[in-house]
DNA sequence: CTGAAAGCGCTTACAG
DNA sequence: CTGAAAGCGCTTACAG
């Protein structure tokens, strides 16, 4: 049988309440009574019932991940990320895949609160972005935390997204490219506007005009990548550079290319966005933009539990990008 | 507030034990009475608690699935069935990577059951082959079900892995390859093995000796198909086709193929396992065995709940796989 | 077919 | 600094 609370407290020779104190590190116990308590803990290997606590403190002790990313790379090291807070403060942490282009998606998030009762989300992009959902959550007075959202005034985790663009897109001008495109991210995703906005910005501090067919829309899929690229390869002057707002669309181009017998760098210079295991898979691996995916997971956990755990307001963190220059870009080569 | 069993109870004018009985399809309710509970379950949005259920029932309605998978994008796949399943049934799923290298992994596994105590557990290769672990469970008495394991005996969902392997190299076979390679997968991984002998069979049965040099180690990362395709390159008489154990290092392969200027089918043909977005991703395509992923955890985790619901025994399901030619693989060109 | 009572293992006021 | 009592919201025997 499994030790309870009231077996540690006769073994200890206290009440359960003064092990409770002990347990959940309140204040109001002698060092002596608190050491005999955790010795006892140790030795009938005790370990509260979750249960019993849950429905004792009226909290779940549960924070739910909810996402809606084509990305299984970027999902997993998120939750990763996640994970470790959760472990390092005994919650516990429930994944919840949605489409959040569904037309009942607030209530699907209703239900699922409903019945699991966590006692507080996180949100990855595109569900950060949703108004409806984040309206319906500051009225439950559910707390959340979100990552890389674009909307301000919820805590969690960011990242300079538009700086970052435009610092690769800089660096593709100063390897001499000026026929720069771009291929856009998946609409409802806020970080499509942002490395949008960066790519315009870089192109304007160059001087460079931005030609309209040089924007083309993607999904973040790699499938959009594939076909933006054989719309820019089919321009009268194509693109002697393009960048692509995520690796999967980057990784799309490069295999559109290869299709296409274009050589890269060479023929065409290719950047992506996230770092992601498909930039180092593809040949030549992709320049990108590293993003921090498992620390912002751990870090917009770790915001979530400050605000539920000790009633902290908590914060919007923002994390270090870094550039990974590889094989797909090099100096331009045609025309000037 | 939230409504609790006992606000039903009085509106639908029965007692909470019949409310149970109704919430949980327990025989013994009249129709009408059962009606009439349904009816203020609805009009109460009633939800029943789930710490208190657990607690007086003494079960958690929790399923914890085990990994320890480089493979995000497989990782992933099972997570998504197990999830269905778990909604189905009302269950809840927890996520647990692991490392079952480490010295204390059984000791981990051990304190996460003590801790969170999940109803049965859900394994994943190459957990599912660790007969340490296996015989700790059994003797704890808590139901697990594996995917894809080696071991005999336990319930769960597997592959005919052998035979997909000898399909796969008998296809290389029948386009003129006889100089044929295979990479093995990580050798703490049942399927490795299973891969292995399907080569070795379908080239048996070609009447093709298997020369050493051709059989390499791996480890199912893309790293290690680098590897394994640039010790391949540069043998005397290098293959005309290499089988990677699975899709990742088949992406290495051609990655070092490309990076050697190498071309692929031309000078060499390549095939992979599991058909991951990866295959589909670098170029050209790669021609592999599609694993239903998805439909594995699925039925992995039904099976499990089969057990720990109904407590019935449950079985060893077994799915079907399909070839998936792609563009890596052709006719063989080079020499007879 | 239905219900009253006890109990699951904790935490929460409250008292001292 | 410590404890006795009540209660969280369900299910489990048990009785009828």
């Amino acid at each position: 049988m499994r030790a309870r609370i009231e077996d540690v407290a006769r073994q200890a020779g206290v009440s359960t309440k003064t092990v409770s104190r002990v347990l959940n590190h309140e204040p109001n116990v002698r060092e002596q009574t608190r050491e005999r308590v955790l010795e006892v803990v140790r030795k009938l290997d005790y370990r509260p019932n979750p249960s019993a606590r849950s429905l004792a403190a009226n909290r779940s002790f549960l924070i739910a991940l909810l996402y809606d990313n084509p990305s299984p790379n970027y999902v997993m090291e998120i939750q990763g990320g996640v994970l470790e807070a959760c472990d390092a403060h005994q919650f516990s942490m429930m994944v919840r895949p949605l489409d959040s282009q569904a037309p009942d998606f607030v209530a699907t998030v209703q239900s699922l609160i409903g019945q699991q009762r966590p006692d507080g989300l996180i949100l990855t992009p595109p569900i950060t972005d949703h108004p409806e959902l984040l309206a319906h959550l500051d009225q439950l007075d559910l707390p959340y935390a979100t990552v890389s959202s674009r909307i301000q005034g919820s805590i969690g985790v960011t990242m300079d997204e538009t700086r970052a663009a435009a610092e690769i897109t800089s660096h593709l001008v100063r390897l001499g490219h000026r026929r720069i495109a771009h291929v856009i991210g998946h609409p409802a995703h806020g970080g499509s506007e942002l490395r949008l906005a960066g790519y315009r910005k870089a192109m304007a501090e160059a001087g460079i005009d931005v030609r309209s067919e040089w924007v083309v829309p993607g999904a973040f899929s790699f499938a959009s990548g594939v076909a933006a690229a054989r719309q820019l390869m089919a321009l009268d002057s194509p693109p002697t550079a393009i960048f692509a707002a995520n690796d999967d669309m980057a990784a799309g181009v490069i295999w559109a290319t290869a299709d296409a017998g274009w050589r890269v760098p060479q023929d065409l210079s290719v950047a992506g966005f996230d770092d992601t295991p498909i930039s180092r898979q593809v040949w030549p691996a992709v320049s990108t933009v590293r993003q921090p995916s498992r620390d912002m997971g751990r870090i917009a956990a770790l915001q979530l539990l400050r605000r539920i755990r000790h009633g902290e307001p908590g914060e919007l963190v923002q994390v270090p990008y870094t550039l990974q220059l590889r094989d797909s870009t090099a100096s331009c080569k045609r025309d000037a």
